[in-house]
DNA sequence: TAATGCACCTGTGGGC
DNA sequence: TGCCCACAGGTGCATT
């Protein structure tokens, strides 16, 4: 499940490989991942004769600079990509091709079906809804724990987890994610959001910076199907602490990891490390 | 206005 | 062995 580490680690590897590649045509045989513009040719001739100038991103959202657009490209639960060569055999689940004027090839990989591709005009990304209305980016310097404490602060109520859930308080965060940066703040994961004090606000943010930090580092967690651009597993999933550990002893005090599910998502946590109530 | 529920999807694993 | 069902979860939309 791609979050900012895995979207980050897939950023750079297609950087590293499509960079000042032009694309000669582009094959899409699941027209449902296009969702702009609504003509799946139309689609193709935006970006057919255009080289890659640019690959970034912005909190889970890939954003490739192509001529003059913007290729906006969310992976959601299990969308991945990968480089090939012409003559490599297409594999199942294959539905988006962009085959570069040297043979090779970028494919679009998404067992479910839930990733989505838009084309915006370059410097016209606040069209796109979900990406206009992203919080700050967790790793940049602006988002400093003033700034986090007036955004949490800014909320009414809410349950914490489902706050950072919430794309428009903080960009990035995932389900896997959020419950470790919880963990190590040691907050429980019902609590309320505008209810923390500072103290607690600050250990989550210093949490948020270092859980994606050491991510990004490790390369993103091969927790299910993820793999970079290479075909790499991250490392990121031996240094979780709770997320997939139920019933396992919490490695700082050895109470058993409780499962539940809160907003519909499973959620992992250390009742002991993690009281409700102080 | 905010919270909640559901749909979108397919592979996997457990139960029978 | 095969079938059925629950579950996984990011996002957008509908409902409460």
């Amino acid at each position: 499940m791609p979050e900012l580490p895995e979207v980050e680690t897939v950023r750079r590897g297609l950087a590293a490989l499509v960079i000042g590649k032009t694309i000669e045509k582009i094959t899409v045989s699941l027209p449902r991942i296009i969702r702009t513009p609504d003509d799946v040719r139309q689609f193709c001739m935006m970006l057919e004769g255009y080289a890659i100038d640019a690959v970034e991103r912005r909190g889970k959202y890939l954003l490739l600079s192509i001529g003059p657009h913007l290729l906006v490209s969310h992976l959601r639960m299990e969308g991945r990509y990968g480089f090939y060569h012409r003559e490599d055999p297409v594999e199942k689940h294959t539905h988006v091709i962009f085959h570069f004027t040297d043979g090779t090839e970028l494919r679009y990989k998404d067992v479910r079906q839930f990733g989505t591709m838009d084309i915006l005009p370059q410097g016209r990304h606040q069209e796109l809804p979900g990406l206009a209305t992203l919080g700050p980016e967790p790793l940049d310097r602006s988002f400093t724990p003033e700034v986090f404490i007036r955004a949490l602060r800014a909320r009414r109520s809410g349950k914490i987890k489902a706050l950072l859930l919430d794309q428009s308080l903080v960009a990035g965060l995932g389900n896997i994610y959020v419950d470790e940066v919880l963990f190590q703040s040691g907050i429980h994961p019902e609590a309320s959001g505008p209810e923390l004090s500072d103290r607690q606000i600050v250990a989550l943010h210093r949490a948020i910076v270092a859980v994606l930090t050491q991510s990004v580092e490790l390369g993103g967690s091969s927790v299910k199907s993820y793999v970079n651009g290479y075909g790499q597993e991250g490392g990121m999933q031996h240094q979780l602490n709770v997320y997939g550990r139920e019933d396992q002893p919490c490695p700082n005090c050895g109470t058993l990891i409780v499962k539940t599910r809160l907003g519909g998502r499973g959620t992992h946590f250390c009742p002991t490390c993690q009281p409700l109530h102080d």
